[in-house]
DNA sequence: TTCAAACCTTTCACAAACTGTAAGTGTTAT
DNA sequence: ATAACACTTACAGTTTGTGAAAGGTTTGAA
């Protein structure tokens, strides 16, 4: 399992370095830190541990970016012990927030904690109000599930995966028929019909828009497209 | 969202319920600590909140004993700030951990977080290892998701339902088919057959028991009946 | 306005999956 | 041994997902 590290004080990050690798966990430091939030999602970490005062950058504008991409457990732990640093935390998308000074065994067990809860969502990817099982095609939203057909759910899982940009005709054409004998582009339009006729009776907030000449993508309903 | 407070001192306990039902959450208290427990879970409620000094019984028992029945997000919020309190109640089973006195907004927000991550688990049912959705039923076990046929998927959610008493065949066929003109029961052994084959290449270590005469349970592979 | 390219929709027939029936085979308790 | 109960397999009917085909609609440039 990884984990990011993000901290500015040297001695506390090597003792945390060496207590998470104490427990086997493969540890990452971020030290620049104007570009924290690329390097710590480059990374693809199992868990950020996030201090929120930097030099020159705020934590919590990290914390929110990071949630915004991903949905990597976030473990605040932080001198300041202000309520209301915490309630921020939370809200900005943190699941965890503990006070230093911190007893290695209570951090180690949230750590433990969040590890797990997370691996229950590694089935899924996940955007804002939407989930999908990649190995079922079971797609759960607003409290209700139902079961794309394995077409449509390899679209939905390209359009999911790619949320904020385009996906091309001729990219899907390769996900959904590899390298087969040549298939009619038709045969993909038939399929997008039927994955906006099962999304259009769902009652969610997301229409599949077509880009001409170029592909598809999937938005918000009322979003306008932007590039 | 239905809580249930689980607290000895009377003035702790008031101002608790003022503070949740402020915020429209329906609040319930056990008082009678010996069955807190049955009386708990009798409840069904969304939500724990549990001390751990409690007259005669101990904290860490209920913690526990819920644990083993239900899913149901347990909030400890205890005078206790020993750290091997903390670690035992979190290895039980506890959700969360909070020391009193608690910031009225601190526990709030905790108990947000914890309904908030229960409603995404409220398409399943869950047993050791085990998750189905009862919706499509498909079943998530060891980083696997599968699909089963409907009426496999009706099966396992009885066996996994009613996890450690015998589902009768009779019950069996009444789910399955429902008022249905008369169907042999012999489809539902065929069935039965079915699931069973579906179960046995999945890598779990549960299995189908029959109980001659009775019905089917649903069984830890190496473990024995005692009813 | 015209027109062609791009895209969308509906229908059809084939294939795969799920289902109950039926018939035959095991198993268990007395 | 035997009768009741449970299991398994094969089969055919039904449902569902699929790509091809054909025709309709939208888009944007001339």
């Amino acid at each position: 399992m990884k984990i990011v590290v993000v901290e500015d004080d040297v001695y506390m990050r090597e003792e945390l370095v060496s207590i998470l690798e104490k427990e086997q966990y493969e540890v990452l430091c971020v030290t620049d830190f104007n570009q924290a939030t690329r390097d710590i999602l480059k990374q693809q970490p199992d868990l950020v541990l996030l201090d929120l005062n930097l030099p020159n950058v705020s934590g919590f504008e990290i914390c929110k970016a990071i949630r915004q991409k991903s949905t990597v457990p976030i473990l605040v732990l932080t001198g300041r012990d202000q309520l209301k640093d915490e309630l921020h935390a939370l809200n900005l998308g943190a699941d965890e927030y503990l006070n230093k000074p911190c007893h290695k065994e209570r951090l180690l067990i949230r750590i433990t904690n969040l590890l797990r809860r997370a691996e229950d969502r590694s089935h899924f990817i996940e955007i804002q109000g939407l989930r999908l099982d990649v190995q079922t095609y079971t797609f759960y939203s607003n409290n209700v599930s139902i079961i794309f057909p394995e077409n449509q759910g390899k679209i939905m899982e390209q359009l999911m995966s790619h949320y904020g940009e385009n996906v091309t005709s001729k990219m899907l054409v390769e996900t959904l028929w590899g390298g087969l004998d040549y298939i009619d582009e038709n045969a993909l339009q038939v399929n997008m019909t039927r994955l906006r006729k099962t999304i259009s009776q769902l009652d969610i907030n997301y229409k599949i828009t077509t880009i001409r000449g170029e592909g598809y993508r999937l938005e918000l309903i009322g979003e306008m497209k932007d590039d």
